[in-house]
DNA sequence: CAAGAATGCGAGCGAAGACTCGCGTTTGTC
DNA sequence: GACAAACGCGAGTCTTCGCTCGCATTCTTG
């Protein structure tokens, strides 16, 4: 009880550690990007930040460690920054302007930040980043299903969950051709995608709730 | 110029060595689809099939060799079974009858074969087979872009080449969730897929060529 | 049945990479 | 200025894994 009250008694750090470590974080996201987790050696990371190893290990006690910690950033500034993209809306929006705004949101995060994608997309990504992944996968879902179910008051719990994944799945698979394109191409897969969502969501509401997607 | 007409003369087997091959390719499938290639040792494909690493290295070269071999008999196996699954069809055919046989096929393929899936998607996989990835995924492409021009014969070729990307890329969001369930999910999934597929393109098929004009 | 080839084994080699350790340098505090 | 703590280093340890080697066993062939 009285002894180890928290599991690490997070160390004094001064200025320079601080600095240390968002340095190697971004380091890290730059090696990740490029070689996936599994592939991207600690040296390396080190050597991108212009640091030695032994002074990675000052900051971070393995591997994992520096993902979690990328991970947990990434996730909080998506929370800051885009955490209500998906809030249930007023079901008289047109269903276009929803999955339009939402599709903006989560395209312009995941291209200002291709870390993300990659650290989430590996089969190889050991357990503790898998949890944080699953997590957010299932408030993500729980999210799509809450707007989904703001359009579809009156669907089966199972089938709202079902949709809900496609939505998810078909909005990863977007995302992947977007990342592969840029300038003027990557605009066009961002309209294609929005067409593939809508248009797979537009029956649904057209017939399952009054309000049609399009006053 | 006499000397090494052939880059490996195919040593004489046995019939018990033809026997172990399959044995140790059924392995290996076993573990690459368990735990992805890279993550895959050898060690595990030998003990897994039964026999020692020495035994396994008596009939590939290396660990590549094995991934190899057996995405080339995959491969085969798709051609032989499913070549024409994608081979364009008389426009009059309804979308939904073309995109419906399109994917029962090639779902069909994938759940019989995760191994198929797991080979292709690994951020990890080594030089040899990313190229044949890549011949599959093109010849998979033009395939698409053929069907497609058969129901669109007005449409520019670069609209073309990025709807074919996009079915392509959501078909394989679908297939992962596909197989991520079983039994009667796992046909609804079927369902939601072609749906999404169907939907995506009924508006271009239906207003003719959507890109550059009006009905 | 012999002889050679194919098959089978598993301890062990070599390289790669995660991580450590001892020691020197910088920074904050009194 | 003095002391401690935080920082920084990079050669070195330890483990994993792809792969080899020497030798035993089983086939095939004459």
């Amino acid at each position: 009880m009285s002894a180890n009250q928290e599991k690490e008694q997070p160390r004094r750090r001064q200025a320079r550690g601080e600095r240390r470590i968002a340095q190697l974080l971004e380091a890290a996201a730059v090696v990740f990007t490029s070689t996936g987790y599994t592939a991207a050696s600690t040296n390396a990371i080190a050597r991108e930040a212009g640091v030695s190893p032994g002074t990675l290990y000052q900051f971070f006690p393995n591997k994992e460690a520096i993902a979690i910690e990328l991970g947990e950033r990434l996730m909080r500034e998506m929370r800051e920054a885009y955490g209500e993209a998906l809030a249930p809306v007023d079901p008289t929006t047109p269903l276009e302007e929803a999955v339009g705004a939402a599709v903006d949101r989560f395209i312009a995060f995941n291209c200002e930040h291709p870390v993300f994608f990659a650290l989430m997309h590996g089969p190889d990504i050991p357990g503790r980043i898998t949890e944080e992944h699953d997590a957010l996968h299932a408030t993500l879902l729980s999210r799509i299903e809450g707007l989904l179910s703001s359009f579809l008051p009156d669907a089966a719990p199972a089938d709202l969950v079902r949709t809900a994944h496609m939505c998810l799945g078909l909005y990863k698979a977007g995302l992947e051709l977007v990342l592969a394109h840029e300038g003027a191409e990557r605009d066009a897969y961002v309209q294609e995608l929005k067409h593939a969502l809508t248009r797979y969501l537009d029956p649904l509401v057209a017939t399952g709730s009054p309000w049609r997607s399009t006053p």
